[in-house]
DNA sequence: TTTCCTATGTTTACACTGTCAACATAGGAA
DNA sequence: TTCCTATGTTGACAGTGTAAACATAGGAAA
């Protein structure tokens, strides 16, 4: 029998699995099609992952990691004025969500992944949060590092991000739920650019 | 047979849906559990709800009620100033979905019910947006109220919503998001009032 | 009262799902 | 050359959504 074993599966499952949630969304998503479409039978991604969880995990963080790569991006790039840099980034979180979806629901509701889109560092990459506040925490020297740590025990903690960095996440992240539900309308990037500026606006 | 007609199983099925829903969590909530819970077979749910999609759906509409009635009592209780009331607002808001972490996939990320909560009004009570915008309104007289229309035809309509009231709306929502994903820690309830009336500054 | 219709329930069946245990073999380590 | 293990396959199982065929309670109509 030829090709008994693949070779790389386990990239294949994640790339493909990518693919497949974007096609079919995240309720049709399903381990057997998915090893179909890898040509393989329908336990073996279970070699790989210990469950089905594992690989919607492990797809998030794929699919994070060009989330943060996306907002590095474009912070790095962007140019003016802190406020101006701020808002680059923010649109790109917009843009990335609008031509994605589904990422939305991946990385903010599956219930293992809340703790890497949001919170916990469990994997070294960190959270996109995280990712947020180290890129957008040079902008702002004056503040004390220290500040935006995020604690390690949660139970015993004050609030501790400030307004300046806590305020633009909330309100991109706000409108950006806003407009992959399509509640409210743009004609085109123009008037969506607008909108993000006009949000971002402090 | 005895009760061999339930009764009333239409509102059973939702009452119970919401519990089974917030006891099993989304993922884990099946139209067979639903059913032994009613002490009823397996298909009888098809005779009130074409499908588990539009039972969730309904399920959706109940808790959505109890969020925008959450909402209006708020508002109508609060004193002070405009911001002040914008804020007990942004409170309750804060306090349903922190009490009910499970009703935050349900309202914004069921496919079908994004409708619902986010914008499309095909349902005579409205989503929540269309409550925010059509009760904060008042607080506002000097807009005038046809600005805050969202428009039938999305293909060809200006951004319309003034930022008075959709920042607010971002803010609270993204907020919202981080603390029933445990991304940001909160002590006690007092400095969680503090923080949302940090975020709710304009 | 009797008849019969229909709303609402049940039963059975099917394809599909996640998961596991038993088995098979490719290809490197000893 | 031998054998081990990583990686694949096959078959089974319980649970899922859904549809079709069937049953009856309880009111409408006679």
């Amino acid at each position: 029998m030829k090709n008994y074993h693949h070779g790389n599966l386990k990239q294949k499952l994640l790339d493909e699995g990518v693919r497949l949630l974007v096609e079919e969304g995240y309720e049709k998503f399903s381990l057997r099609k998915l090893a179909k479409r890898c040509s393989v039978s329908h336990a073996s991604p279970y070699r790989h992952f210990s469950d089905k969880n594992e690989l919607i995990l492990a797809i998030g963080r794929e699919v994070q990691n060009k989330f943060n790569n996306a907002l590095k991006n474009a912070l790095e790039n962007a140019e003016g004025s802190q406020l101006d840099r701020i808002r680059a980034m923010g649109r790109e979180y917009v843009y990335f969500f609008l031509s994605n979806p589904d990422f939305l629901e991946l990385l903010f509701l599956t219930p293992e992944l809340q703790d890497i889109s949001c919170g916990k560092h469990e994997h070294p990459e960190g959270s996109s949060f995280e990712t947020y506040l180290s890129e957008v925490l040079p902008l702002f020297e004056k503040y004390d590092p220290g500040l935006f740590r995020i604690p390690q025990d949660p139970s015993d903690q004050e609030v501790q991000i400030p307004g300046e960095l806590l305020r633009p996440w909330c309100m991109i992240h706000g409108l950006t739920v806003l407009l992959v539900k399509k509640a409210l309308p743009v004609r085109d990037k123009e008037s969506l650019d607008i909108l993000i500026d006009q949000v971002l606006t402090f």
